[in-house]
DNA sequence: ATTGTTGCAAAGGGTTTGCACGTAA
DNA sequence: TTACGTGCAAACCCTTTGCAACAAT
């Protein structure tokens, strides 16, 4: 545990907003002026091995991180590409439903809702279109 | 719809593989020995945006395309990284239950499941350990 | 004729890697 | 000490774009 993967993680873990490899790089330059930012892909890999963070692959966006490794889901916001939290999402999947309707052996699932944030929702309220994505387009697929 | 368009839908629609768009380049290499690979990325996001096809993009891996464009999630093999289809998966999701577990206006979601295609489930049952993932890694994260 | 499409090549972006140096255990 | 981690720069991969030539309506 070397200096620059303990900043790492303390940055990590002091937000809520999932950031990017570059926005950690951003937030650590501070304390660490010579860090690379290959460093810091390094270190989000391993802390992830370790399980002390979570790589969130949203498709068609850049790869976010999330220092909270407990259980639960994503939201992305259709605005502005904000990530938020979805604890104890009410979903369920009938495991032999599933057997019916492929014949993959399933382990597991990943699920991702899309939507507005707080603050994109109420840009919508109040009639503005939306605000351009941030990254990449993000539309049209399943 | 010219000669190219066609002959990459013809191509799309021709298999259940989910080709990528380098896939299906050079499955219609062969007719077109002109083309380019740009037009096929071109002609597939045309397709999409009428409807004809879609996209699958399954975070962290290359993106792929579906040439039946109803209704119906995907599952993606952990040994191979092939793609197959699950159609009427038994998943449900409580909207009120969505409103209390996030601040987000839901309006969708994305669910993409994994496990083992019929042959890596061969592969594994014998015993063998994993092949190596075609594309990317693709482990641990949400 | 007019608009949209092609091929090419180059740019783009996010992520990964080779290597020599440095540092935690 | 000795394996592991670092910084730098370059490589990588997939996808998108600028542009001039071209084909569809």
């Amino acid at each position: 545990m070397t200096r620059q993967r303990r900043i790492i993680l303390d940055a990590l873990e002091s937000v809520r907003t999932h950031p990017t490899a570059e926005d950690i790089y951003r937030m650590v330059r501070p304390r660490l002026q010579r860090l690379s930012l290959a460093t810091v892909y390094r270190n989000l890999e391993v802390l992830c091995e370790q399980g002390l963070a979570r790589k969130i692959e949203t498709a068609g966006t850049t790869r976010r991180y999330d220092g909270d490794a407990s259980e639960h889901y994503h939201v992305r916001c259709l605005g502005c590409g904000a990530i938020g939290d979805v604890r104890k999402a009410p979903v369920s999947v009938s495991r032999t439903g599933l057997a019916r309707a492929t014949d993959f052996q399933i382990v597991g699932h990943r699920l991702e809702f899309l939507g507005y944030c707080p603050s994109c929702k109420g840009r919508r309220r109040r009639g503005a279109r939306d605000a351009p994505a941030r990254r990449r387009s993000g539309g049209g697929d399943v």
